[in-house]
This record gives C-alpha cells, structure tokens and sequence, in this order.
DNA sequence: CACAGTTGGTAACTAATGTTACCCAGCACT
DNA sequence: AGTGCTGGGTAACATTAGTTACCAACTGTG
C-alpha cells in the first residue's frame, strides 16, 4: 500500500514529507456507493485518493441534489481542508462512485506541514485552485447551457471518471444528479441517440465519442 | 490610511504582520465601474479590501456574463491567491461596484507570510472558505431557483452591498449579471412590484425589505 | 424646442423544461 | 404462469423562459 501512495506522490510530495505522511496517515479502502461525508459532518482527516472516484454533490433545503465534481487519483479534498482549518461543517456530501483507495491523514498535521514543506504548500494551493476551477465551470455549465448540452457533458465526464464509454446507470439517476425530472432525460436521451452520440439499452448507455475502435 | 488599514485589520493579524503589510504594499483607492481585472490577466498584487464593493464575474466563450459574488470591506480575491501562487491567468473579472479603498500587496510576499503568520493562515484559509461558500451558494440559486427568486435574491443581495434599500439600475443591467434578456427581467419586475417586494422608477428599484421605517 | 438615445412596458409568439398519467417490457420471486 | 417491482417510452398539458417587434416616456444635447 505504502508502495502505491510512493508510486503516486513521489514527484508532488518531498521525500520527508512523503515518510511523515506515511508515518501519520492510515490506508483505507471502500467499496462503491458509500457515503463518505454528509452534510452537517464535522472532518478530522483528509483524503488522498490512491485510485477510484468520489462525486461531490450539494443539496438545498427541500433534498434537490446537484452533481458538483468528481474526485480522482491525485486529487484531495479542498472542501475537507477549509472545513479542517476552520473547524467548520461540511456543506457537501461525498459519496465513492467506484471502489476507491485513499490514504486519510489526520488533519492536526495540516498545518504543521505548511509550515515546513512548500511542496505541502503547493499541493494544498494547488488543490484549491482545481476545486475553484471546477466550481467555476459548473456554474459556467448551469448558466450557459441547456439541459441537451449538460446532459451530453455529463454523460462523457462520467465515463472519463469510469474509464469506459459503457455506463450502467438508469434515467432516475442522471436526473438527480442534474436536478430536473426522469422523463426530461429519457427525453433528451432520444434525441441523442437520434444524434449519434450515444446507444441505450435497459440500465446502459454509451458515449460513443469514447469507443476505441472508432 | 495606514489608520484605516489598521483600524480594520488589527484584530484579524498580528502586529508584526500589519508592520510588514504596511511595509510592503501601497494604497489605493479606485472610482465606480473600473476593471480592476479581466479575464486572462496574470496579476501581481492581492487587494485587501478597505472600503467599498467589487463584483465578480464570469464568462463564455461567447461573451455571456454572469455575476458570481461580491468582495466586500474585509475580504480579499482567494481567486487572486491561487492565480499568483501557480502563476496562472485569471479567469474571471473584477469590477468596482462603487469607489472602493484597497491595499495592493505584491505577491511575492504571501508564501513567505504562510510559513511566518498563523494569522496570515488562518486569513488565506479563511478568505479561501468564503469565496467556496460563495460559490456554491451561486450553485444552489442556479440549480435550484427560478428566474423571479434569483432576481430578488439579486436585488436584495446588491441592496445589501451598498448598503441602501434604493437601488439605481437598469433592467438591461440586471439581465446582464443574470444572464437573461431585458424583456424577462422588466416582466418579473412587474411580478415583484405587484407583490409589494419592490417600488420601482425609471433607473431606480426600491427593495421595501431593507426600507428603514418598516 | 427638436432630436437622438436610453429605458422600459407590453403583446404575441417560440422554445425549453417540468408534470401527470398511463402503458409496456424485463426481471426476480414464488 | 402469476405477481410485483423497476426502468423506460410517450402523450398531453402547464409553466417558465427567451425572442421579436413595436411603442411610449424620459433625458440630455444642440
């Protein structure tokens, strides 16, 4: 395990901080579907995704939910680490979209490590400006296109993030996720199809821009 | 204006701290409307805001605005941040919303006050949170909330930032931070108007909520 | 005052999205 | 084979938002 985390740092992280990391964090491994933060949690360690994914969702008041990010290999939570600072409540939820490796390190040391690592200090820089960007471009997404586009979007991020143009997923689930109504998608799902942008059976869909022998 | 910098900031840093941000930065004070960023600039100083309002905002590639939030006395651009310490181009605009006092401190400086200042710290990490919440809170009005909703949550929200219930704007305006057309938002200001949430006049809309003899 | 430019009121229409209702196919279980 | 559940197709309709077009009122300038 030690060695996958080295495998996976090694150029971000110094290789004291890399032992200090390995020292302090714990391994831990969970399987797909998990919740792994709600809403209202209060955080005491922090993320390293090793392998897998993790889709970060909010929710308003009344349960609508709405698909911000994902996060990857190579990737750490932004929201955990102001959350950790400030001591303050998670407003997302996170939930393993895969079975997903990660390495949580107790966020007491946090602020240790800024202080004396700058490759710490670029990674947790680093870390916020990917999750801003990210931020940013859902809202770019929710203001500028329509559902046709967003949905056609999101249905290629999912299956970079899957790694594979064959998604198992039903129509329920993608209009949570977008926040709009089953047959809205069943809907645009047609009209992609009709496009050649996609094939569905039962349960399946998939992204056609992404097959290999294309 | 050292007075005004210290007046506001005392409690937030450390003495020495306020000695070097005095040191090292420069006053400045900017009239109504400036551009004080535009997408693609790479920036060179942080602005720690002392008096006034900026808005930012962002945009397509084809030109479609959209207001994302407000920086107010108090806080500083966590967009500003991360563009200086990775040396990336901004990808948003910064427009004064009123005269606004600022204090522009060059950025070479900022890692150097993370390794030295707990307060400069917990400030980064601080101003980081807020513009997070900031963001999803855009999120969840766009994802969730209608056009008349967002359109009082935009009145209300621009009441508050110049801190008087009578606003003077255009309808044409307003659809350009919403990103809608003129004719919508004159007909859901008609809505809000007959519903007694505002008064309005040619350039001027009262929000009655924040009206001081209620 | 005449004129041009800005602001916004409104109608009429189109397009996009959301809602309700109903049906059918596939699947698991008995 | 019968039952119930889930997923999805589709029609019909309601609501919301965007578009085009036109006009009226106000403002500042010469």
């Amino acid at each position: 395990m030690e060695i996958l985390l080295k495998e996976r740092y090694e150029y971000v992280f110094e290789k004291e901080l890399l032992e200090e990391i390995i020292k302090e964090g714990q391994f831990r491994k969970v399987r797909k579907d998990v919740i792994m933060i709600e809403i209202g949690d209060k955080l005491t360690h922090m993320p390293l995704i090793l392998e897998g994914a993790i889709k970060i969702v909010n929710e308003d008041d009344t349960d609508n939910e709405y698909l911000l990010y994902y996060l990857e290999m190579g990737d750490s939570c932004a929201m955990t680490m102001t959350c950790c600072i400030g001591g303050k409540k998670s407003n997302i939820r996170a939930v393993t979209e895969k079975e997903t490796l990660m390495y949580m390190i107790p966020i007491h040391k946090m602020e240790d490590w800024l202080i004396k690592y700058k490759s710490w200090r670029a990674f947790v820089f680093d870390s916020y400006d990917v999750r801003m960007s990210e931020m940013l471009e859902a809202i770019n997404v929710l203001a500028f296109q329509n559902m046709e586009e967003r949905l056609y979007k999101y249905l290629k991020d999912r299956a970079m993030v899957l790694q594979s143009p064959f998604l198992e997923i039903t129509h329920y689930q993608i209009a949570n996720d977008l926040n709009t109504s089953r047959v809205v998608i069943s809907r645009l799902v047609k009209k992609l199809m009709i496009d050649q942008k996609i094939e569905t059976n039962r349960n399946k869909i998939t992204v056609l821009e992404f097959l290999p022998q294309k």
